[in-house]
DNA sequence: TATTGTGAACCTCTTCACAGCT
DNA sequence: AGCTGTGAAGAGGTTCACAATA
C-alpha cells in the first residue's frame, strides 16, 4: 500500500477537475482546427459554460503554462491534458454485450480516440457471434481468456444485461483487467485495485423528472444545468433557475 | 421568477442526494421482490455500496420514514421514493436520433419505467424514418412539431451526431420540450427554463485511463469507486486507494 | 437492544478577489 | 492593460458520534 505523498507528476488532481479535462480538450481542439493559436481561461470558460476561476484553477493543477496577460497556448494546453488523461498511450478495450449499446459504443469516437482502441468484442449469443462489427469480429464470451491473451485490454466494458453483469465483471478481472466501465444498472463488486466507473442511462432521467416534478405544481427549485459525465458518482456543474442575487 | 423559500414538500433535496435514490430504489424493489419487508440503512449502505449515515440523512429529506430499532418499511420508503422522483407521474419522451444509442435508449428498461414512456421517436434518415423500433414508429425531424403537439413529450433525448445537436435542442427548445437529455459530445446551450443534463460516454472512459495512467508507473492515486449515473457531473461515492489513518 | 435522525466536525469543491507577471 | 495563478472565504456534501426512541 503506497503511502501519502509520492505522486507521479505534481499534485494530485481533483477528480472534479479530472472530468472536466475532456471538456476543456474538446473546446481547445475546436478552437485549434478554427486557427486560434492561444485562448484565455474566460474564452475557454464562456464555451464551457463554467467559470473562468474554475477554468484556471482546473488548469493549474497540470502545471503553470499560462502567459499572464496572454492566456493559454492551446496546442501546448491540449498536449498537457492528453498527457494527465493519458491519452499519449495505448488503451486496448473490451467491450462485452454486442445489443444496440455495445455497438453504440464499439462506433463511436470516443471509444476510438485519446488513446482508445476497441480490441475485442465478447458476447454470449451464436447469432452476435462471429458478425463484424466496424472492423472487429465479435467473438464468444467463452472465449475470453483466449481474447485477453491476446488483445490484454486496459478496460472492460460492460453493456450486458443487470443479470449478468456481475458475472461478467468477475470474469473481467479474474483474467486481469485492471479497469471495468459499467452501463448495467446494477451495483458491481469488484476487488479494491480495480477501478470501477458506473454509467447509468436512465439515472440522469430520474434525476430529470424529479426536477421536472417540482418546478411545476407551486415548486420553486430549478433546473440543473450539468457539464460532462455521468459516471462517478457525480460531479458537475449546477445552476439553480432562481439565481440568488450576489 | 420564483423566490427562495417556497417549496413543493418539505425541504430541498441536495442533488448529491436526488442521483442516489434511484439506487437505493432498485435496492428495495429487488428486496421487495425478495419478500423483505423491513431494511436497515446498513443494510441498504452495504448494498448501495455506500456509507450507512448517508443513507439514513438522504432518506431523512424525504421525511421521517424510518422506525428506530427495526428500520425502514420497504414499500413505504419505495412509494416515497417514487414520489420525490415523479414517478408516479406520466413522463412522455421524445428521442431524437435513432442510431444504435437511440435503439439502445428507445429499448432500455430505465426509459419505460418509473413513469417514463418513449412517446416519440425522430431521425432525419430516409432510411430508418418509418422503420419500427418496438411499438413505436419513428418519424422525421420535420414532423417534429406535428409529433410534439400529439405527444407533448416532457423530455427530449438528443441522441444525435455531435454536429446537429444543438439544432436539434434549438427545435426541441421551440416546441416546448421543458427537459433535455443531451448525450452528444458538445456543449450545448439551452434557455434558462429548460432544464439541461448530459451523458458522456467517453468522459468516463477518458477518467478511467487517467486513473489507470497514475497507477501504473510510480503514480499512487487509487481507483475511484463510482454510484450512480454518469450524467450530470456526477456526484459519487470516492475512495482514495492509500487511505490516511483514523 | 437495535436502529434512526441529526448536530457538529470535517473535507472537498467553487468562487471571489487580488497580487504578480508579461 | 490584460490575464494568470492562488490564498482565502464560502458552499455543499460526507462522516462521525450520540441522543432519542421503538
Amino acid at each position: 500500500m503506497a503511502g501519502e505523498g509520492s505522486e507521479f507528476r505534481g499534485r494530485r488532481i481533483p477528480e472534479a477537475t479530472v472530468v472536466r479535462l475532456p471538456v476543456y480538450q474538446r473546446i481547445l481542439s475546436e478552437l485549434l482546427a478554427g486557427d486560434q493559436r492561444t485562448v484565455s481561461s474566460e474564452q475557454l470558460a464562456v464555451r464551457a459554460r463554467v467559470n473562468a476561476a474554475k477554468v484556471r484553477k482546473d488548469l493549474s493543477h497540470l502545471g503553470s503554462f499560462g502567459t499572464r496577460g496572454t492566456g493559454y497556448d492551446a496546442a501546448l494546453l491540449v498536449a498537457q491534458i492528453d498527457r494527465a488523461l493519458g491519452a499519449d498511450r495505448d488503451w486496448p478495450i473490451a467491450i462485452v454485450g454486442i445489443g444496440n449499446l455495445g455497438r453504440a459504443l464499439a462506433n463511436s469516437e470516443g471509444f476510438s480516440s485519446h488513446g482508445f482502441r476497441v480490441g475485442a468484442l465478447l458476447d454470449a449469443d451464436p447469432a452476435v457471434v462471429g458478425t463484424m462489427v466496424g472492423s472487429v469480429r465479435v467473438r464468444h464470451i467463452d472465449d475470453l481468456a483466449t481474447v485477453a491473451a491476446e488483445e490484454r485490454p486496459a478496460v472492460g466494458v460492460v453493456a450486458t444485461p443487470a443479470a449478468v453483469a456481475q458475472e461478467v465483471t468477475d470474469a473481467l478481472v479474474s483474467i486481469g483487467v485492471p479497469s471495468i466501465l459499467n452501463f448495467a444498472s446494477r451495483v458491481l463488486t469488484v476487488p479494491p485495485h480495480v477501478v470501477l466507473r458506473n454509467v447509468d442511462l436512465s439515472i440522469e432521467l430520474q434525476v430529470m423528472s424529479f426536477y421536472q416534478a417540482r418546478s411545476g405544481p407551486g415548486g420553486v427549485d430549478g433546473p440543473v444545468s450539468s457539464l460532462g459525465v455521468v459516471g462517478r458518482d457525480g460531479t458537475g456543474e449546477r445552476r439553480r433557475a432562481g439565481r440568488r442575487p450576489r
